[in-house]
RNA sequence: UGCCCGAUGGUGUAAUUGGCAACACGUCUGACUCUGAAUCAGAAGAGUCCAGGUUCGACCCCUGGUCGGGCAACCA
């Protein structure tokens, strides 16, 4: 049925792009079209809690999420809790977090990969008694050196070939807790000298004796990732169990385990895609986990990092992050999203939602030299000119202002529609001013107060007003203002590929030491008192601003989300 | 010297049983603007990795290359 939606969506000859299907999506159609698995489309995310999830483990949840929706499916989440020794609760939690706030639902079926632990086991017991999984006494560097190469095939082990009662007997004792770790394993029997090595006599149990976060103690064996995953994947009704490219070589393997447990016509299918990559970002688990670890980020939800945490604390919404997946889309070709395709995700959605507000980073003070002193003139602002429901506020006006500090030059280039000396700007929703001089710091020569007059005929919606002015300036009244500081976050690498480094060095080579700044005493508007951890706004003229977690009534913290587009800086730089 | 996968503008993704390549981001113009934003209008930019073949016709099918990625954890 989606199928002929699609179809129609495409012969529309717009070629939407909205309306094209993934490959993924083909596969399933072209599924549903020969009635497998009685028409069910089941997906699941499976992640092992041993890390924060990241904006690809986001791509990777929407993907599923949305295939279960647009099919009229289902949705598991599952993690994947096979290695004790790796695996926290923390992790579970912020896990669970994440995906929540992304909006995919997996409803009641909240699964872990340790809930199977026992069918697992019975179904290892058959698999020995067919004759087709054996305990191994050797080393894991015995095991490891029969392996062969990629190109050389392997050597059978000298347990190979024990009796289904021996195997039966040591697998007990193993599960039993007779041995210690690494002295037993027990392997599919399948074939050392196959081309693809996973399927050289793979391990399916190993020996830990760990605690486990769910189970406890009860388990000393553990299943490995191949022996779970399709398995779990076959108790949830799972029928596409989508995940990256690298477990393509596992494939067979997958499909090899699901043969020996397989009594009806029902079967997962493994459908890998491409992971995603951006640019100026590492995104291994490994290496955010080294950033954390060993503080080059303050915190798995540093703003700078690409987890999913670290972007909602930045101010990124799960809407944009959704707008962001579909615009990468889904392949198998190894790619590298240019981070400004990000950033244009956010800036659409908050382009929509976020009150404009004004905000001035950093100060420098205007003193309009005919306006009354001790007077205040509450002018209306409009919150949101893309949101008319959005309804407009009062903004105090005074004789005082400060503007931006690069709003204003003494020697302006020609194109420079800003304030200057003799220039007339308008200041947002107030009144036009004309410079009239300026004070610089003898010492450094910085501005320190620009003076102005002003037209009371401008006030914005008064007929003097409609006059064409080059520039408009945001601005907050000095005495009104209320303090704030202001977290800037840059791309936290200096280099397209964080990878690409010299010899001997590391990806943290290219580190940007200038990834945060750290602006104290900017001013806003007197109504961002009450701003609460998480608000987002658009401060006028400069970006998307959003209040920190950190943030207090009496010391507000914001984080830049994203700067505006900005024609200007390039256009002048050039 | 094996097995698996991939190759389309700068970057991604599309092209539905083969019918002379579309959309998005980015870039560049211009219009509009009380945000140098947004919006609107427009432009440049690939002839689909290469070589053969099949065909009236190939991004699509076949053959052979080239280049890139993955695979040898008691990790997932």
């Amino acid at each position: 049925m989606a199928y002929e939606e699609n179809k129609a969506g495409l012969n529309d000859g717009k070629g939407d792009a909205g309306a094209s299907i993934n490959f993924i999506e083909a596969i399933i159609n072209e599924e549903l079209k020969q009635g497998k698995n009685g028409g069910r489309v089941h997906t699941r995310f499976p992640p092992e809690p041993n890390g924060y999830l990241h904006i690809g483990h986001a791509k990777s949840i929407l993907l599923n999420y949305g295939i279960a929706q647009k099919y009229n499916g289902k949705f598991n989440l599952r993690f994947d809790d096979t290695n004790p020794t790796r695996e926290e609760q923390e992790y579970v939690d912020s896990i669970l977090d994440d995906v929540k706030w992304l909006g995919a639902d997996w409803e009641d079926r909240l699964f872990f990969a340790s809930d199977y632990f026992d069918q697992l086991y019975l179904w290892a017991e058959e698999i020995i008694k067919n004759g087709k999984a054996y305990v191994d006494d050797q080393s894991s560097e015995e095991i490891a050196a029969q392996k062969g190469t990629p190109v050389k095939p392997g050597d059978e082990s000298p347990y190979r070939n024990r009796s289904v009662e021996e195997n039966l007997d040591l697998f007990r004792r193993m599960k039993a807790g007779e041995f210690k770790n690494g002295e037993k394993v027990l392997r599919a029997k399948i074939d050392m000298a196959h081309p693809n090595m996973h399927l050289r006599d793979p391990l399916m149990y190993r020996i830990i004796h760990a605690h486990h976060h769910r189970t406890g103690d009860k388990w000393c064996i553990y299943p490995m990732y191949d022996w779970a995953h399709g398995e779990s994947d076959f108790l949830e009704g799972i029928t596409h169990s989508i995940c990256t490219l690298e477990f393509e070589v596992h494939r067979p393997l997958y499909n090899w385990f699901v043969d020996q447990i397989q009594t009806t016509d029902y079967r997962p299918r493994q459908i890998e895609f491409a992971r995603l990559n951006i640019t100026y970002t590492v995104m291994s688990k490994r290496r955010l986990l080294e950033l954390v670890s060993e503080k080059y980020v303050q915190g798995w939800d540093d703003p700078r990092m690409p987890t999913i945490s670290g972007l909602r604390r930045r101010g990124y919404t799960p809407e944009a992050l959704k707008l962001f997946a579909e615009k990468v889309g889904v392949a198998k070709r190894d790619n590298v999203i240019d981070v400004a395709l990000l950033e244009h995700s956010i800036r659409e959605d908050l382009n929509k939602k976020a009150a404009r507000v004004m905000a001035v980073l950093d100060p420098v003070k205007v003193i309009i030299q005919n306006f009354p002193a001790n007077h205040i003139d509450m002018v209306t602002l409009e919150n949101n000119p893309e949101d008319q429901d959005a309804g407009s506020r009062e903004v105090p006006f005074t004789r005082e202002v400060y503007i931006e500090r690069d709003d204003f030059m003494v020697e302006p280039p020609k194109k420079f529609f800003r304030m200057a000396p003799g220039n007339e700007v308008r200041l947002k929703g107030a009144y036009i001013v004309k410079c009239v001089d300026f004070k610089l710091d003898e010492q450094t020569g910085e501005v320190v107060e620009i003076y102005c007059t002003y037209d009371p005929d401008s006030r914005s919606g008064m007929e003097g007003s409609q006059r064409k002015v080059k520039g408009t300036l945001h601005w907050v009244s000095a005495s009104e203002a209320v303090n704030a500081t202001i977290r800037l976050f840059d791309r936290l690498f200096k280099t397209e590929d964080p990878s690409d480094v010299a010899e001997g060095e590391d990806y943290k080579s290219n580190l940007n030491p200038d990834s945060l700044k750290v602006l104290e005493n900017c001013k806003l508007e007197p109504g961002l008192r009450e701003a609460k951890p998480g608000d987002k706004f658009q401060f006028q003229r400069l970006g998307y601003f959003c209040v920190d977690k950190e943030s207090q009534a009496d010391n507000l913290i914001f984080n830049r989300t994203v700067p505006l587009r900005d024609s200007w800086t390039k256009q002048s730089k050039s």
